[in-house]
Order: structure tokens, then sequence, then C-alpha cells
RNA sequence: CGGGGCGUAGCGUAGCUUGGUAGCGCGCUUGCUUGGGGUGCAAGAGGUCGUGAGUUCAAAUCUCACCGCCCCGACCA
């Protein structure tokens, strides 16, 4: 390719409205542009180094013996009905009509579409294990899209199904899948890391996330350097030792607290209540009804874990009016030693369990309660792990201490068990005579956001920096002066000739402008190799090789190809 | 949806407080110049100041509504 003739639109700014290094550089470097919030146009060099993902994903699916298919975006909400999603994930869904008014919806996934041609098509254990994927533009109504593709309304996932007879069976696709995405990404030039994560409304038992360590990553994770333990904060737990239990204490005494609100305010003078001997109570309505969440006073909530324990669709804190309606006290003063209605659940954490001589709101402004212990003095329905781990605390596995950092999600594994194929009878004949439901697993790559991931890991001061393997081009051939029929113009063009006879992806960057120009722009696209053609080392029969990320080397004009297929392994 | 911020040329921005001629840099066009890391000079083109209403003799500027965009939170590949 040559440059005039490809449309390269790069920017001396950023534009404004872009936030992240990766956001920026994919519009200034002219891969991609803005259509709409979440909705972005691939310009010619972002949609190269898209194709290239996507081409790396299908070799290593279908050498994991993955079958290649393609659903209909379009989908109709009778099998979202059935499967249970169009209210658990209504929300993300796009919803339209058409001309005779029947409804339809826009694929955000398609376990449902699978599901249902599994239904039709797999009657026997014998056409069994099967696994299916696409890769294809997938719509999402996001509440907020965010940081370009990171988080688009539209976006090119990459979606696998496996159906499997036994629930051992289903542990091997998923471990096959999982290779896969770690082969993937690698090969993309990534540095990615498994991680467990909580199922989500796809649900399931069992679930890793793909991370690339990121500081404008939207997910947390903590990990552990020894072991090797790694867990989506969501889900992540640690070692960390139950409240201490003391001498048991005297009976319970109310004391007032005029004016104190937050668990800060009742560890200082003159209260001086440690945290650690508060129990914080939090009403939450979770699918419409009002419970009781208990975790100490220095620990905070995780939403995550509270749905996926509690199962609830969704949940989101009381407002004031409804605490006081469910326990007869605003925020601050909440507990749940008395007046707590008996169609309230309580739900505590693990850590407070045996926990006595703790201090809670009295459920009455201004008072609260010391002295309690909680499993003599407060009902709790179920205990489960609610709280969120932090930086420091002993690793589950091996107590070491653990970290956290942020990351960007990439891809996503579950194992899905019988849940959908259950809905939507996915069912086959097994050997034994009996219909059974086939074992489910889902596994997603969100192509357009690993892209950006990549250029997210892998830029400096003056742009990208791409791996070879998903560069647009893998050399740029800058000519210093392009005047047709000159050495440098007549040497690049052959070399360029060559290089392109033999695999290699060039762009000859024939524009008649400063080298400066020339140079700045490579560098913000982000070319792995440059080879600037002069007259100055031209007359000492020289050419520069100038990989992106290493110094630059004066190679003979005459080795410059070879020299060229040797660093790109070809 | 809740909270915060912003909409002026392709991009980045000034002007808005205190209403009165829309300005700058980059980019673009033409000519000359320069020619190994965003050359210099000159001449140009490009704007219904997001949209609508209101106040006013007069609105980019003040008021209201709407739309769009960005950031924090809930969602997730």
């Amino acid at each position: 390719m040559k440059w005039t003739q490809s449309l390269i639109p790069t920017l001396r700014e950023a534009p404004a409205d872009a936030e992240i290094p990766s956001h920026q550089l994919l519009l200034r470097a002219g891969l991609i542009r803005k259509l709409a919030g979440g909705v972005y146009t691939f310009l010619p060099l972002g949609l190269r180094s898209l194709r290239k993902i996507e081409r790396i994903i299908r070799e290593e699916m279908d050498r994991a013996g993955a079958l290649e298919v393609a659903m209909p975006a379009l989908q109709p909400p009778e099998i979202w009905e059935a499967s249970g999603r169009a209210q658990t994930a209504g929300d993300v869904l796009f919803k339209l009509k058409d001309s005779s008014g029947r409804q339809w919806f826009l694929s955000p996934t398609a376990e449902e579409v699978i599901t249902t041609l599994a239904a039709n098509e797999i009657n026997s254990y014998r056409q069994l294990p099967k696994n299916f994927y696409q890769i294809s533009v997938k719509f999402r109504d996001e509440i907020r899209p965010r940081f370009g593709l990171m988080r688009a309304k539209e976006f090119i996932m990459k979606d696998a199904y496996s159906f499997d007879t036994t629930d051992e069976s289903a542990m091997a696709s998923y471990q096959k899948m999982f290779d896969a995405h770690k082969r993937i990404f690698a090969r993309c030039g990534l540095q990615s890391f498994p991680v467990e994560a909580d199922t989500g409304v796809i649900g399931g038992s069992h679930s890793h996330e793909f991370m690339i360590p990121a500081a404008t990553g939207e997910n947390e994770v903590a990990y552990c350097e020894a072991c090797g333990y790694a867990a989506n904060i969501e889900k992540a737990t640690s070692g960390i030792p139950k409240t201490a239990a003391r001498e048991i204490g005297a009976a319970i005494e109310k004391f007032p607290t005029p004016g104190v609100v937050t668990i800060e305010a009742l560890a200082k003078e003159p209260y001086k209540v440690a945290a650690n001997r508060q129990i914080k109570t939090l009403v939450y309505i979770a699918d419409s009804k009002a419970i009781l969440i208990l975790v100490r006073g220095d620990d905070q909530l995780n939403e995550t874990k509270l749905m996926a324990r509690t199962g609830a669709v969704a949940a989101r804190p009381a407002t004031a009016d409804e605490c006081f309606a469910t326990l007869g006290a605003k925020p601050g003063s909440l507990g749940a030693v008395a007046n707590v209605p008996a169609d309230v659940k309580v739900f505590a954490d693990e850590r407070l369990r045996g926990a006595n001589d703790m201090t809670t709101g009295a459920n009455e402004d201004g008072f609260h309660l010391k002295n309690v212990s909680i499993e003599r003095d407060i009902k709790v329905t179920q205990w489960f792990d609610l709280r969120t781990v932090s930086a420091g605390e002993p690793c589950v596995k091996c107590a070491k201490p653990l970290k956290i950092r942020r990351a960007i999600e990439v891809g996503h594994v579950f194992k899905l068990g019988t849940k959908y194929s259950e809905k939507l009878n996915a069912t086959f004949l097994d050997a034994d005579g009996a219909r059974k439901p086939s074992v489910m697993g889902c596994y997603g790559i969100g192509v357009t956001r690993t892209l950006q991931a990549i250029v997210e890991q892998s830029n400096d001061k003056d742009g990208i920096i791409w791996p070879l393997a998903v560069a647009p081009y893998t050399v740029c051939i800058t000519p210093l002066g392009v005047a047709p029929g000159s050495p440098a113009m007549t040497l690049a063009e052959k070399i360029y000739t060559e290089l392109t006879a033999r695999g290699v992806d060039v762009i000859l960057d024939d524009r008649d402008d400063r080298p400066g120009v020339k140079f700045k722009d490579a560098d913000l696209v982000g070319f792995p190799l440059r080879i600037s053609i002069g007259e100055k080392s031209l007359a000492k029969g020289e050419v520069e090789l100038k990989p992106r990320n290493a110094p630059l080397q004066a190679i003979k004009a005459e080795d410059a190809v070879e020299a060229v297929m040797k660093l790109v392994g070809a």
C-alpha cells in the first residue's frame, strides 16, 4: 500500500473527549473515528489490525476443535423469554420492532440461539462434544459507553459455546477454551492473566476472566505473587481471621450518641469504639424486598457477592426513607438487634461469626447499643462471605499478603452447566437410553476491546508500539525524497515490491513531506519496522532499519529485504 | 438514572464574568522556500458560536427548555 492511496488521518492533538492513552492514540493514529457515543467507524488501518486479531482467534479456535458458525444479530424475544433472560438481561437488550409491529432483540450474546440450534440438531451422545463459535458484531445498550472501544454499544465479540454429555467432559472443553484464550492473547502480544470470576447474569458455576494489567482498567483484581492466586475483587476472598471473641460481655447497654451517623464518628472521642468492634448494618432492596446486611465496621460490602450469594437479580442500597420504613431509624443508627420485622432477612458476613463485645445502631436515632454478641443478640438468617478484600490481607491459599491492581477484562470463560439446555430443551439421548440435557460452557473474547487493550499496554510518548502479529502494516518504508525515478524512491519501490512478494505487509510512505513529518507519523501509528532511505546513507550504499522499540541500525541496501525477513520471523 | 463538567472551522482552543466587528495555533488550498525528527514566508478557503424559545435596540456572551458529548457510580467482552 502506498500511503497517499490509503486514508490515514493522523492528528497532532488528541480530541478532547478522549481520556485514556489508548483511546487518544487510536484516534490520533487514524485507526478509528467516533460516529456517536459508544459507536465507532474503523478506518483502513484500524480494520487491518482488527482483522489480524480475528485471524489469530480463528486459527486458535479451529485448532481447539471449535466450529465456526454465523448466528443472526436479529433475535426473536421468545427464546429470551424461555431462558428467563428477557428479564435478567433486559436492560442491555436493544429492542426494535419491524414494520408489522413484531418485536426483535439485537444480539448482545448468543446462548439462546446456539442452544436452540443444539436443541434441534443434536439428538445423540454420538454427536457430542461440540463447540461452536462466531466472531460478530454484538449490541449492548450499555448504561455508560466509555473509553472508546473499551465499553461500546456496538462491538465485535468472539463467542463460543460448548456442549458435552457429562460434567467431566464439559470441564475438559472448558480447559481447552481456557488454553486457547491464553494462546490467543499471547499471540496478540498481550500479557494476560486469568483470574477467578463471578458468573453474573450469564449464570453457571465456574468462571475465569482474562485480564490485561492496566491502570485504566475498569476491574480490580486481587492476586498473590507467592502462589499465583488471582481473582476479580468481586469474587476474591482472603484468609483474614474472624473477629476475635472476648470474655462474655455484660448485657446489652443502650447509650446516647447524638449526631453520630458514621463509623468514623463513633470511633472518635468521646465514644472510642474501634471500627473493628462495630457492626455496620446496611439496608438493601433486593428484588423489591428489604434485606439487612451486617458487615464489620471496617469492612466494605461487596455487592456482587451479595447478589451471587442471595440469588438476587437486582439489588440497591435502600434510601433513607426506606430504611426508616423498615427499621424505624435513619442510616447512622441502624441495627439488627431489635425491631427487625419478621419478614426481613438478615445476612451477616462470616467475619462477624462469633463476635461479641460489639457496638451497633439501636434503631433509634441518636442511640447505639454496646456489649452486643452477634450470635446471642441478633437473629441472623444466613451467614455468607460478603466483604470486599483489601490489599495486604493474607492469601486464602498460602497466607502471603494479597496485592490489588486494576486490569482490563478481554475474555471470559464460563462453565454454564445445564441452565440453558434445560430451559431450551437442548437434550440428547445417552448411551444408556436416557434423555439428558447437554452440559454447556461459553467463552467470550471482546475483539475490539482486545485491540484497544493492546494499544493501552503497548505505547510510548511518540505513539503506539504494535506487536508484530497485529500491526496494521509490519513495515513502513520511508524514502526521504519521493521524486519518481530518484535513487531513494527507486530503491524504496524495489524493496516494497520484494517484501510484498514475500508476504510481508508493507506500506510505502510516498508523501512529499519533510522527513520529520513522516518519522513522527510512522512512530505515532507504531509500525514495528521502518526502513528509511535517504541520500546520505544511500551514498554509502546503506539504508536504515529502525524497529519501533529498538535502536536504529544501518544496513547494506541489498541486505534490507533479508534483514526484514529475519526480524519478522518469516 | 443519580452526581459533576463541557458544546465556538477537520483537531486543539480564546472570547462569555461586565451583551455591540468571532480571534489564535495546527491542519487544508496556492506560490515561493526548505529538505535526515512536525521548515520558513506570503496569499487564501473554511463558522447559522449544538438546537429552539425568551430578554434586549442588539445575544457566542444573559434566562429557560431540549439535544449531544465527557468524567464518577450501577452494567460488562
